[in-house]
DNA sequence: AATTTCTTTGCAACCGGTTGCAATTTTTTC
DNA sequence: GAAAAAATTGCAACCGGTTGCAAAGAAATT
């Protein structure tokens, strides 16, 4: 069916090693040599296979993208930046959906099956032992939105969560908050431990009283309203930090609906800043992860990795920022 | 580095095809071989290499699936269920990102090499001559969210557009509205354009009178609030028919920012039915298109189209549903 | 013009599997 | 227990490229 290197080779009357060679970054053609060649495959429409020269060469030029959470729009971003970055540098990205899954097993074999150049996890909510087991496999692994961990043998991109947590703390305190909430993601995600982590450290040493503390089973708007019906049992909760924005705007929609108002009565702050928290209808105060530089990096690494796979492993972070809406009241001036 | 199909036959004491027949589907081993295969295999750690196994079956159960709207909530839903749905069947999806191109040309070539057994457009903004390249070039395609073409020469899975826009001006006139207005998508979409006819032609077939036509030139949340400022030029306004839930979103909001009450002062009516029209802050009466429904069916025409590529070409549509909320006044009864 | 050096070219082996075919082994039948 | 039928096995060619190597050709040097 498809027009193959030995066609081409023969209508061009060489031999197939030169053909190849027309097709191969900096191989040695003489410019006559490659005109003809490439006469000759224009007119027969040619297209050299992948799969056959990644055969030869080993290289696929496939990154494995690994996610396990489809339905936040924060992945919109992620998945967008990731496809159109992989491109530009004649990668494409090999989608995997963890859905639920957390043993790593079943996907490493699915990834080596298709002999991936590399394989970026994308995940807050998995243990480092997950990206670790692709390493073990030797698939050149990055973990984005990964745990910073000291001693780490596996690349990580991502955010310092337990310094998230703690500006967080800093905010409310900065508000004058005394009575705050912790309203976070799912309890066994590092992610959500980290941020809990320095939140509490930190409300800690500003003298906060962190009144009450609950955990969302998912990332949903649907989780953060019922778990915010529980958090509205204590009475003196001045401001909540939610782990995950969509989580904080289910929260606020059950304080609403409760009868609070926002700021006045209950300040809400989220985490991600995804394209909602700027609508009117919520303008949520949150704290900015920068998605794009930890995408465009992770696939910057991820291609390094791929050139030289003995890379030391590097922790990468960015800091992150708080977004000022109309969720939190104003930061109290020095002199007030 | 990788175990090889040679290095577990030496170790099993059979030939290379002994090998290969254990590890494919209905060949012919007997259970003794199949043993001492499946042993060695696992003292070694085998994992067959697909791209071998391609390049000689000609197959690579590898999906291309192009998509240029990555910022709508509604693709999460779409890349969520479309990576389950092959994964569940053994397939891998190759995510393709057009962000802007809507020439087919270089995605042509970059399926083709990596020798995709099928593609999925998924776009209801590009013409069917998108689509329509692939099956040119050999590729079995399925355009989901396409254009219903009586003569069509590529399979289609989506909606009847043109129905939705009908669907929506006899919502509007069952609830009493008399003088609406179209808040469309972006102008050129053919989705655009078919629900438009169909809004026209019933609107006018029910006496209602569409006293405003604005696009938005992109579906998002910005792009329908700056559409909704132009529209409320139009005083008379009763009720308008949204191109999509986030241009809706976008629309109520400039609403609401003018001092108007939803659905007192203006209806609203969205297209889609993403997560979000569910929240309290939006409420929203919208068309829900059957996502799961069109997703299935087009990953099952795709399977079917890769075994059997004469299939001749299908049109699969699924009836659109709307979803009671609070952006349009109730029906009005038969006795009222 | 002869020698040396540098480029270009084709040959052939290889990447890691599959598969048609003929030979061998096993099972069934009488 | 022999003949016929069916199942299993290995050989070898093939899928469509790449690449080390040696031979051939071109360019530079003396």
């Amino acid at each position: 069916m498809a027009v193959t290197l030995k066609e081409v080779a023969e209508r061009a009357g060489v031999s197939r090693s030169a053909v190849s060679r027309t097709f191969t970054e900096g191989a040695s053609v003489s410019a006559r040599t490659r005109e003809k060649v490439e006469k000759a495959a224009k007119a027969l429409g040619y297209q050299p296979s992948l799969i056959a020269r990644s055969l030869a060469t080993n290289r696929t030029k496939l990154i494995g993208l690994v996610a396990n959470n489809f339905q936040n729009p924060a992945f919109l971003d992620v998945f967008d930046l990731f496809t159109s970055e992989l491109q530009k540098r004649g990668l494409r990205p090999l989608l995997v959906n963890l859905s639920g899954d957390t043993s790593p097993k079943k996907f490493v074999e699915l990834l080596r099956q298709y002999s991936v150049d590399g394989v970026i996890v994308a995940t807050s909510t998995l243990p480092t032992s997950f990206a670790n087991a692709f390493q073990t496999a030797g698939i050149p692994v990055i973990h984005t939105f990964g745990k910073y961990q000291a001693n780490a043998n596996v690349h990580v991109v991502g955010i310092n969560n337990e310094h998230c947590g703690s500006m967080a703390a800093r905010t409310f305190a900065d508000r004058g908050y005394r009575s705050v909430a912790l309203l976070g993601g799912p309890e066994t995600a590092t992610s959500t431990k980290d941020r809990t982590a320095g939140f509490l450290r930190t409300s800690n040493e500003l003298g906060l009283s962190v009144v009450a503390k609950v955990f969302a089973d998912n990332y949903t708007y649907r989780a953060g309203r019922e778990a915010m019906a529980d958090l509205m049992k204590t009475e003196t909760i001045e401001a909540v930090f939610c782990g995950d924005d969509l989580i904080c705007m289910g929260a606020m929609d059950a304080a609403k609906a409760a009868g609070k108002s926002i700021p006045q009565d209950i300040g809400f702050l989220g985490f991600n800043d995804i394209a909602m928290a700027g609508w009117d209808a919520y303008s949520l105060t949150t704290i900015r992860q920068p998605i794009r530089d930890i995408i465009m990096s992770s696939v910057e690494l991820v291609v390094g990795m791929v050139e030289n796979p003995d890379r030391s492993p590097e922790i990468r972070l960015f800091p992150c920022t708080v977004i000022d809406r109309g969720s939190l009241r104003p930061t109290i001036g020095p002199d007030s």
